[in-house]
DNA sequence: TCCCTGCGGGAAAGGGCTTTCTCTGCGGTA
DNA sequence: TACCGCAGAGAAAGCCCTTTCCCGCAGGGA
């Protein structure tokens, strides 16, 4: 690989000068010398050894980004909305998929410190695990001490900034809604307990069908990965264990499909049998069939947010924005059906008539 | 932030020791030294500086990937497999988006390079564009001549290592199959025709058309996005143009799903109107409803030959992989409707029949 | 006793670039 | 004519590591 010295001597000029003129400095150089670096340059094939200009220059530019999983649709929308900011300022993204295990997310901590980045965003749920999430404040600590900015999206750990989709209100709003229609007999297709946003998502529909005077008891709820297998999976134990469900709320829009995955190959019609309610709202949703009713979150949104705040200035309060779910109705979710408003009230009497039936 | 002198004054070594130290070197030393060195670097919360280390180390080990779109499913695939073999070799990879944005695309080349990277794949297709090519090969070249490995995938430019899907079996396939099925009247939901995966699989189709004695008139080809929206957009301008057609192939599976949004919202039903073929076998193609019908392309195993290719051990004459396409067969592509059937001779005499029934 | 060997550690030389500081030479002013 | 100031170029000092080379010392064999 040619070098800087390479360029210099081959145009017969210094170092100092030729990088002077391959980065535009604002030092005046005269044109006779300019034009014999840049054919230097253009004879050489010279590209600059970026080790060492990020090293020779340390300036922190480029922004580090942990999520989960860039081609999972959520961070795709996210990332898209953090990628419209940091390019519009010029900054270089080094995103890194932590495939949701705690410790990859805290070497890549280490990682993009360690490549120099200016800001950290961590997406994505957070844990409930009290050593793992100590750990990874006190690796934060550590790095906003040196004057690196953090801001998560999605989870509640960090004391610094925070963007929050309103997980729980979107959840209330998948229960109210379903309440409304009538259901009594509502199962949850979870992702993993061990996640903030499932336990939030799941306190706001319970809440939602506590209010309603319905409860939502363990049994009809079903923990399995948050993708699309683990929905068609999780739906199917809830169908085996209660037969008489007729609605499922899935925790994102992934295991949603995989719910009604499903419900066809067992030939359960939606929303005449059985409803669905999603979460994410991600773009898929509107393009099966039935198109899917779920919670909107403002992914792209959640991600000009973040972005924003972490390149904005530095502020000593720490700012928390919680950003609103949305009800999107289509055509998953319909009212309950007929035979199973009979039987409504859980008395044995009318489970009993039910069964007759 | 601390140095790697920082921690060796703290230890009261020298930083070659704590070096040595940290990196776990073969160079022996003592446990006491081993333990005042690990102290002091958890004390200080010490993280080597990445840039620091490369340039030092001068130790070309990453791989830079330069894919339209990580997020497109296509490419999300192709990483996947990339991914898997980098890892088991302990390789970092370096992803960068294009956005099919050809001056993007040379300027990762360049960045990639000053990055030095060990090697370079570059995925997805190529474009007509002579100047553009001759460009890319340029600076390819170039990489190669100072040690740099090369491989594309789904492109043709490169003369060096290639993994190639049979785009043009593909399109064969996928002919082949709606002529058996009768139909005589297709369209074609094509991507932008600058890219040569789209003229690939239109060739491979109009073969298959023309050995079966129907043709491929360019009035049934509409040109769009490689995306939903660029397929449902075409499809509503095939059919406005041409209200008899039978069969429709999409070029790819996204714009597959748009083409089924355009005829869920005019109608028409899927297949007992009108068959519509995908292309790639995305994952979500088994979802959407009716199952798309669509050929397969192994996209992990393209992307772990790739990286195997560009990894493993360098070899004179260059290496092109043609890996195979495959119909599955799954719910959009049924029988040609029996109307069609009867009006199948292009005579205006059957048409006229057909239009007063 | 002397020399050689080998081990553990440090000094120092890069690695390729940026940037400050210094120097030279020229034009302009007193 | 003497001096000042400035433009334009180069010398050199980092940036932070890794790794080679070298040194001192202790132990073992002759």
């Amino acid at each position: 690989m040619a070098t800087l010295s390479d360029v210099a001597r081959r145009a017969g000029v210094s170092p100092a000068t030729a990088s002077r003129v391959i980065n535009g400095s604002s030092k005046p150089v005269t044109d006779e010398l300019r034009e014999r670096v840049l054919a230097a340059v253009a004879e050489l094939q010279y590209v600059p050894n970026a080790h060492a200009q990020l090293l020779a220059r340390s300036h922190r530019s480029a922004v580090g980004v942990i999520v989960h999983d860039v081609s999972d649709p959520y961070f795709a929308e996210i990332t898209r909305g953090l990628q419209r900011v940091a390019t519009d300022q010029g900054r270089l993204l080094m995103i890194c998929n932590s495939y949701r295990d705690p410790d990859r997310e805290l070497e890549y901590v280490e990682l993009l410190r360690g490549h120099q980045v200016a800001a950290l965003i961590l997406a994505g749920s957070g844990y409930h695990d009290e050593a793992f999430t100590r750990q990874l404040n006190e690796k934060l600590a550590a790095y906003e001490a040196t004057g690196g900015r953090v801001a998560v999206i999605g989870r509640h750990e960090h004391s610094g900034d925070a963007v929050m989709p309103d997980n729980r209100a979107g959840g209330y709003l998948a229960g109210r809604e379903l309440c409304g229609l009538g259901h009594r007999v509502i199962g949850v297709v979870a992702g993993p307990r061990i996640l903030t946003t499932t336990t939030d998502r799941l306190a706001g529909l319970r809440q939602a069908l506590t209010e309603q005077g319905r409860d939502l008891p363990e049994r009809r709820i079903r923990y399995a990965e948050f993708d699309r297998d683990g929905g068609a999976e999780a739906t199917a134990r809830l169908l085996d264990a209660d037969p008489e469900l007729t609605a499922i709320v899935a925790l994102n829009d992934s295991m949603a499909i995989g719910a009604l995955a499903t419900l066809r190959a067992r030939g359960l019609a939606v929303p005449q049998q059985i409803s669905v309610v999603g979460f994410d709202d991600m773009p898929i949703a509107r393009d099966v069939t039935p198109a899917l009713t779920t919670v909107r979150l403002p992914l792209v949104d959640m991600g000009v947010r973040a972005m924003s705040l972490v390149l904005g200035a530095e502020v000593a309060a720490p700012r928390v924005e919680v950003l609103p779910a949305e009800l999107i109705r289509r055509d998953t979710a319909g009212p309950v059906p007929l035979a199973a408003r009979v039987s409504a009230g859980s008395a044995p009497r009318a489970r009993r008539g039910d069964a007759a039936s």
